[in-house]
DNA sequence: ATTTGCAATCGAACCGGTTCGATGGAACAA
DNA sequence: TTGTTCCATCGAACCGGTTCGATTGCAAAT
């Protein structure tokens, strides 16, 4: 592998100019440009190395991100389409699995730090005060992508939460239920913590009292939404839908169901948040709301690059910083059964 | 970030000597490496810089991984593997999406090599000799997944493709299936023209003829299993089962099947090879193959940190490459009908 | 003719480590 | 005492770029 040094003697020039020859050509008269061009395709000069240039420029051509579980299939969306765009414009992405443990995100959001990361894309799972002062002091932009932390002042992209459990649930109160199972995710988990909000807030709204004891914390797991929703079914006064918030919580309900020999929706009515791929061959089809995959992996690989275009150009970190909150999108399926007043 | 330099000058040691302590510190008097040892607390020095470690050394603290479509589910649990085992002996993960272009596999291939990436695991979709040579001539280990390549000397990790295609043909066979309808991948494609010797082989073992109007190219998506098994149930002569190479060509199998306003396995069986995430719920459940693939994710993740840790004690490349091959799993489900001799 | 201004280029320092050959001193053998 | 080894440590070169202040030469302004 030739160096620009070797393009440099090639060329009868010093080094500096070859860099910035490749770096600000206008700075370079053109016939010395062309010679330096001529030099590196005789020396098979490839393109400047990108360690080396890390290391001198403080920047390296690298993307982090960082998730909960990455093996997740919404992360796998959004990784993808964070690929595709970074690679479009030189960037390799880093991926890194926090999973779920605080000290580990810790531990990553140094590491990506030392390796002087573009840009960064989190899905915080616990942030304290000193990861976020940390997060801050660096120049590098990050974005929050799902799980907004408030008092981070920051991008964010993600759906709006309330929304989706509130349409949900109005849909279940129209077709007549007055009693229904809220399964919810981990508390003290932004996400959880709206969705339960919008549970709450529509019932309120609609006049109906909130019995506490058909809102339970299934921590956004198979086997907690499995046993949970066992456990309400097996109530003197069951509830007669079930609010799933997750997309594996709501497969363990249906699971649940069926194991129970009961029939959805005949006996119990399922919603669920998102889904899965190929939920719609399940039946019953689960009615879900879903959220826009692709426009938001779309819109956050779009704003990660355009941030580290921006603080590449000097602009300073700013303050106008942007939440793009996609609505989730209703998806009717056949788990959904009306109710007749009693 | 205080730097090597710093401690140097706390402890009253040259800076070649701090590196020492750190690299090999046997090499450095137990009272010096105290000395040094206390100089890095006070003046908080972290870690070797990583960016400025790879430049002098030549060797990162990084695995790519190149795939041909990260989303994939299949792909998310062996990201997952790979990069908990990377986090705990202190890599991290870079991972890039080739989208089944040659070009750009190559180009993310040179861009990893630049990066001085100390390991790869890669599922090639289509190797010159070009390329194999290059990527021999790195002295980065790398692994091949999924898609074997021969003539390429290097580890591989896989499933026995023949097996598995051969071993749902002769569940169809026993069940006295004698028309097979075969839906395959990617012409040229290592998986895909293994499992078609596997169905080949079965049907010629058992003496049965192979129809080659039953053999389609279904491209391994969705659209062209869903066209092809329109077609090949309108056959004069249809086929009484099908077999699916992938997941998704399953699926759309299935989806076809019903649209047809066919009942599976009434009016045909089907078969296929791999699941999808949660694909038991759906009914009828596919009787399909699947890999082991989080032994198989663990086998990739062990083999490349001992790829890599045996370089980094000096040994050569050394020609003692493995072929790990993990048998399919037949998963029996309601899809697939007993036919009775006509 | 002298000064000023500007564009083009250069040299050197720097980024933060690794590594190798050199050096100095202590221990040991001749 | 002199010579040989060996251990601990050091200095300098190196990895391959970027960047900034300095220099040079030429054209325009005074």
């Amino acid at each position: 592998m030739s160096t620009i040094r070797d393009v440099a003697r090639q060329a009868g020039v010093s080094v500096s100019t070859v860099s910035l020859a490749f770096n600000t050509p206008e700075r370079v008269s053109s016939e010395t440009r062309k010679r330096i061009a001529q030099a590196a395709a005789e020396v098979d000069y490839q393109s400047p190395d990108p360690v080396a240039q890390t290391l001198s420029s403080g920047r390296s051509q690298l993307i982090g991100m960082v998730q909960a579980d990455i093996s997740n299939a919404f992360f796998g969306k959004l990784l993808r389409e964070v690929e595709l765009h970074a690679h479009a414009r030189g960037y390799l992405v880093i991926v890194s699995d926090s999973n779920a443990e605080f000290e580990r995100e810790e531990k990553i959001l140094r590491h990506l730090a030392s390796m002087r990361v573009a840009g960064m894309i989190v899905s915080p799972c616990g942030l304290n005060e000193a990861e976020t002062a940390h997060l801050h002091d660096l120049k590098t932009p990050f974005i929050l992508f799902d799980q907004k932390h408030e008092g981070l002042s920051c991008d964010f992209v993600g759906t709006d939460n309330q929304l989706a459990s509130a349409t949900l649930t109005e849909h279940l109160i129209q077709l007549g239920h007055r009693r229904i199972g809220f399964l919810g995710g981990v508390e003290g988990l932004y996400t959880a913590s709206e969705r339960e909000q919008g549970f709450v807030k529509t019932l309120q709204a609609s006049g109906l009292e909130t019995d506490s004891e058909l809102i339970v914390d299934a921590r956004y797991t198979y086997e907690g939404s499995y046993a949970q929703t066992r456990r309400l079914l097996a109530l003197e006064n069951p509830p007669t839908a079930l609010l799933a918030c997750s997309n594996v919580m709501s497969l363990a309900a249906l699971q649940a169901i069926r194991d129970l020999g009961l029939d959805c929706p005949g006996d119990i009515s399922l919603t669920g948040i998102d889904d899965v791929p190929w939920m719609h061959m399940i039946s019953p089809q689960i009615t879900v709301v879903v959220q826009p995959v692709e426009a938001m992996a779309q819109a956050t690989a779009r704003l990660i690059l355009q941030r580290i275009e921006q603080r590449q150009s000097g602009s300073e970190p700013g303050t106008d910083f942007t939440d793009t909150i996609f609505p989730p999108i209703l998806q009717l399926g056949q788990s959904v059964a009306q109710i007749t007043r009693t």
